[in-house]
RNA sequence: GGUCGGUUCGUCUAGGGGUUAGGACGUAUCCCUUUCACGGAUAAAACACGGGUUCGAUUCCCGUACCGACUACCA
């Protein structure tokens, strides 16, 4: 009688989707997989005032960013839609009345001011948390506390109401979570939490419990700030006869900020100086810009890398996953459950790593496109060689253009300090000699030729090279440090490193 | 305040009644390199505290401390 596996992500859509949400989907989505099943997302709006224009294409591009779409969703649906759930503000209502039917939910007229002036009353009182529950709702307004005859006419009258669940008041709540074990709870310590609002919508916790019962989700995976009200979802459950297919729950550890404490919060924004958001957002009420890890320069891959092992572990030493593999590795039970401090610099390193392994042909578009950009031109016979010599020293893409611009576009200025340093007559009278020497060169020039054709340069003029090494480079890249210079030299060839080197000749002075 | 959750190097973590407590990032040093990086090696660096249980507890139990989440007609 095992159920397929199906789980799904339940974003809001009220803003950037942030990193803790993306790594909620990412285990979703690898859970799903691993088991064979379904990774379905829902939008849950039900919350109208919050609704953000954009978000929900956000939240899609961010998936397919990373290459984690579920099957089913509202640009995708399957056989449980809508999967918004706005479009299925109809069906609650009457899930509602079943449950105030069966006496598990009532009908509270309170407005916002008598709930306000209750819980003043209490704090007064010096009540310890002042909630309506089952001591407090005998003094509220509620079909439970007024006359059948006046709640028939409050409700006939169209006068604004909400539907409570009536919290039993001596019972011991248990759930069994994927990470945390057994959590119990005792009822006298939840509220009469709202259903259904005054506007017609469920709460998350009414449409959270009926779509994922409609949807037959089996796993709920979501983020730990669930915890405190899961106990509430599985006494929905039980009111409604469906515990037999309940799903499981797991609550994923928190994000944490990376400085001191609290969880990661989307208002963090670029305050940390990285981003918290895959993708770029620009709020459309504020204007107020993030950035995102996207255009951050991080890949794709190795950010999906990073974000996995983010309170998960495979439990060996291997680091490098791809999603294949993530998928093939993840299990559930090896969730930490503590909470995960975000460590952007381990972020970087996962980028190098991706970088490094990435076969030149993805590299490629990187480099072309930001040389266009500055008007420049990679020559086609070139982007290998140069790929090789440069992306062993990146962490970024566009890193790769900065790192070998000097290759296509030859130095104008020379780096001061450096020729203050190690600019003389004898660096100066052995590029002479070299250039000379690069004139009439014609054999085929490597790297290896470039050095000894140096080597004996530098023999015949009784010069030690080691001396002036730093000379010939600053002479030839306008720098003090970069790549293997006979690879430089080999990529440029034997005129351009002589132009160069006559250039340098007539505009670096010699000081000492 | 209350309820719930958590606590192994600075960070992410492995481990689990007897271990030199392992790895990775970061840091430092060395090697490689006629530079800077890469790479390689090495080093410093952790079981929050107090009680039990036990021959033995970092590991199991209880308490304390600390951290966090939740405590809306938000999700």
């Amino acid at each position: 009688m095992s159920r397929e596996v199906r789980v799904r992500f339940a974003p809001s859509p009220t803003g950037a989707l942030h990193i803790g949400g993306v790594r909620t989907a990412l285990y979703n989505y690898l859970f799903a997989k691993k088991m064979g099943g379904k990774f379905l997302l829902r939008i849950e709006d039900t919350d109208q005032t919050r609704f953000v224009p954009g978000a929900e294409e956000y939240i899609k591009e961010s998936l397919e960013w990373l290459g984690i779409s579920p099957v089913e969703s509202p640009w995708n649906p399957g056989d449980c839609g809508p999967y918004r759930q706005s479009e299925r503000k109809a069906m609650y209502m009457q899930y509602a009345l079943d449950l105030v039917e069966k006496g598990h939910a009532y009908y509270a007229f309170d407005t916002s001011e008598e709930l306000e002036a209750m819980r003043e009353r209490l704090t007064a009182a010096r009540v310890v948390s002042p909630q309506y529950n089952s001591i407090t709702r005998t003094q509220m307004k509620n079909s439970l506390t007024l006359p059948a005859e006046e709640v028939k006419a409050r409700l006939a009258s169209g006068e604004p109401y909400v539907i409570r669940v009536k919290i039993p008041r001596n019972e011991e709540v248990r759930l069994n979570d994927m990470i945390r074990g057994w959590v119990l709870v005792h009822s006298s310590t939840l509220d009469d939490k709202v259903l259904m609002k005054s506007d017609g919508m469920p709460t998350y916790h009414l449409a959270n419990i009926v779509d994922d019962h409609l949807m037959t989700i089996t796993h709920v995976i979501r983020g730990e700030e669930w915890l405190p009200s899961a106990p509430l979802h599985v006494l929905l459950y039980r009111f409604f006869g469906w515990e037999d297919t309940m799903p499981t729950f797991a609550h994923l550890p928190l994000l944490l900020k990376p400085d001191g404490n609290g969880k990661l919060s989307k208002r963090d924004g670029d305050k940390l100086g990285f981003p918290v958001f895959p993708l770029n957002w620009v709020d459309p009420f504020s204007g107020e810009k993030a950035s995102g890890f996207r255009e951050g320069g991080y890949l794709p891959d190795a950010f999906l890398n990073f974000l996995a092992f983010l309170g998960w572990n495979p439990g060996d030493e291997r680091e490098l996953f791809t999603l294949d593999e993530l998928v093939e590795a993840f299990s559930v039970e090896r969730i930490g459950k503590s909470g995960t401090k975000f460590d952007i610099a381990k972020a970087k390193w996962y980028n190098e790593q991706y970088l490094r392994t990435k076969p030149n042909s993805e590299l490629v578009d990187f480099l072309t496109a930001d040389a266009k950009a500055e008007g420049l031109e990679v020559p086609g016979d070139k982007v290998e060689a140069i790929l090789n010599l440069v992306k062993g020293r990146v962490t970024f893409p566009a890193d790769l253009w900065r790192e070998s611009k000097f290759l296509i576009s030859a130095p104008t200025e020379f780096d001061q300090d450096v020729a203050a340093k190690k600019w003389n007559a004898d660096a100066a009278k052995l590029l002479g000699d070299y250039a000379t020497a690069l004139d009439v060169f014609e054999e085929a020039f490597d790297a290896a030729t470039a050095k000894s054709l140096l080597e004996s340069t530098a023999e015949s003029a009784g010069i030690k090279l080691g001396k002036v090494m730093q000379a010939v480079r600053l002479a030839v890249t306008g720098m003090g440090g970069g790549p293997d210079l006979m690879e430089v030299f080999a990529i440029l060839g034997t005129s351009e490193v002589a132009k160069r080197i006559r250039f340098a000749l007539n505009t670096l002075t010699i000081v000492a």
